[in-house]
DNA sequence: ATTGTTTGGTTTATAAAATAAACTACTTTA
DNA sequence: TAAAGTAGTTTATTTTATAAACCAAACAAT
């Protein structure tokens, strides 16, 4: 009866990176941390596993002479967030099953 | 921006047993075992968890000769979950914030 | 009547995950 | 050049989820 959601994404941070990069292209770490409340370590620790899945790519760059890093979302990694929203959906809407 | 998730319900178990709850009134043990597919030992601790937080009630009934764990949502549980999916739904609808 | 099997769970141990603390490296400012 | 800030990573700790082992009563068969 009920899908298993994505183990992945059913992450608080995670969760809030990936809806952050759904509407951003790109978007920078310090960014990110600013947006979700993060720790710089939990976040660098969260992004390793989104991107370990191909789910976004974090690309490292400089900005003058900061190091820089731009993180986006991948096509599998929308299509997993597509799916995570759905099958949550019939958790979240009981009486519509 | 994002606002935190209520941790005891961020958990696929839990949020099943919600779920199942909020459109049931009350539920056997066996009942919510087969419909969320858990283990009984998985079960009987997440069930613990929702009703030390007042989520649920647990009653501990017979039918007949038979033990029988009766599960009902309380009121505060179902504004719990009520929040929780609106919390959760600034995540999943990245668009409309 | 005692032996095995099913039902209905709980308790305890293990594996996985989230999180924070500590650390590294480089840059800018005083 | 010393102190402080930026941008992160690595490692350690805590918490959580999950499964495995266990317990007790009831029922079923021999």
């Amino acid at each position: 009866m009920f899908k298993p959601l994505d183990p992945l994404l059913h992450s608080e941070l995670r969760l809030a990176v990936m809806s952050l990069l759904v509407s951003a292209e790109t978007a920078e770490f310090p960014f990110i941390k600013e947006q979700t409340g993060a720790t710089a370590g939990n976040l660098s620790v969260q992004l390793d596993k989104l991107a370990t899945a191909g789910y976004i790519t974090v690309e490292k760059t400089f900005k003058g002479k900061r190091p820089c890093t731009l993180c986006s979302i991948t096509p599998e990694g929308l299509k997993a967030f597509e799916t995570y929203v759905e099958t949550l959906r019939e958790y979240l809407n009981p009486s519509a099953d």
